[in-house]
DNA sequence: ATATTTTTAGACAGTGTTGTCTAAATCGTC
DNA sequence: GACGATTTAGACAACACTGTCTAAAAATAT
């Protein structure tokens, strides 16, 4: 049922959705949506957090296969932002989310505080601590972990961007590439100097 | 009165907004809206297109003030985008384009079409000429001039997306700092080594 | 000053949506 | 099978919005 909210809060828009097409999409009657919610608002509230959630744990799932050990860096990495791309971004929970922050966002800030703070704040951070220990282990040369883990996500979403935005069909091989390109410059710059 | 239209489209979205509110914030009667567009619907029509010329005049006008011969590529570059930044993302008509895309561009995509063709496309060719030239002179050693004319647009901006989406105040500084970052990584990649 | 165009306020029907209500139906459990 | 809880279909009032209409007012041009 959240499922099916999310749907159509998603392809519709917040104030485009009606509760009469959710309770559809769910196989539910409309009764039943105002039974376990209070109202469309609240039903609202009850996707975001779920949608959050599910995001949080999946680029944490991700996040826990980043290459420690790397046998072939570039190759290594290259998976990880594929993986990385394909289930946070590509993603149903990933391309509601966005589309999600870009609407309610700025209206309803404190929908998402939670989120800001458990979210990509601790992406970051986790993402960092692994780029610092590749460091430490001599693979990079990185002077601020931070800023390059943020510019690694920078570098391996940013040209599926537009794709996801208009719902155009990404091949595996469009995923496969921008990722690899992306790993390409990002070691370019903080591939150790001999 | 299409200015109008636009804060209220991009503050409420499409289905969110109402024609009572565009005409009290454009200062004009409902009846006067009606006498201009036909419909809610090419209202719209003629917002998008109004913004998105703007938004392409403007990265066009900001692209002729790339450093061709720059003095200190790092200060100028940083420079640049900066320019880049506080004229084409953080503006109004910015913020507006990207809510709208992320809102109804899957929705109505031929709404966007001419801007998919005439926006980033070209931008993209025209900033990667200007890399291949910095490059051809001996500044920069770039293998793929598309792929890293993207990467620099991803690089600028990626700091300054989260800020932007939830209408938080961006400093001058933050804003001179993340620019700064961009180019600095950018630099590590792409300047000659010898 | 007069004629013409544009704008205005307000009313209006039509439609769609929300959220409530009720009585019947279905389900799970003992 | 019987009982309590949940779900369902449908009707319903209240409200909001769109797009049209009218007659008065204002602005503009001649």
């Amino acid at each position: 049922m959240i499922e099916a909210a999310a749907t159509v809060f998603c392809r519709e828009g917040f104030a485009g959705a009606n509760i009469d097409l959710i309770a559809v999409e769910a196989g539910v009657s409309r009764q039943t949506v105002y039974n376990h919610h209070r109202d469309k608002e609240s039903l609202l509230v009850a996707v975001v957090r779920e949608i959050t959630e599910r995001c949080n744990a999946r680029a944490f799932s991700v996040l826990a296969t980043f290459p420690d050990h790397p046998q072939d860096l570039q190759a290594d990495l290259t998976a990880f932002a594929i993986r990385l791309n394909r289930n946070c971004l590509c993603d149903r929970d990933g391309r509601f989310l966005r589309r999600l922050l870009q609407n309610e966002g700025e209206r309803y800030p404190e929908l998402f505080s939670d989120w800001r703070e458990n979210g990509p704040a601790l992406v970051w951070d986790a993402l960092a601590a692994r780029f610092a220990r590749l460091a430490h282990a001599g693979w990079l040369e990185i002077d601020d972990p931070d800023a390059a883990a943020r510019q690694f996500l920078a570098l391996t979403s940013s040209d599926l961007q537009l794709p996801l935005i208009f719902g155009d069909k990404l091949s595996e091989d469009d995923l496969e590439q921008a990722s690899a390109r992306a790993v390409r410059m990002f070691l370019r710059a903080y591939t150790r100097r001999n």
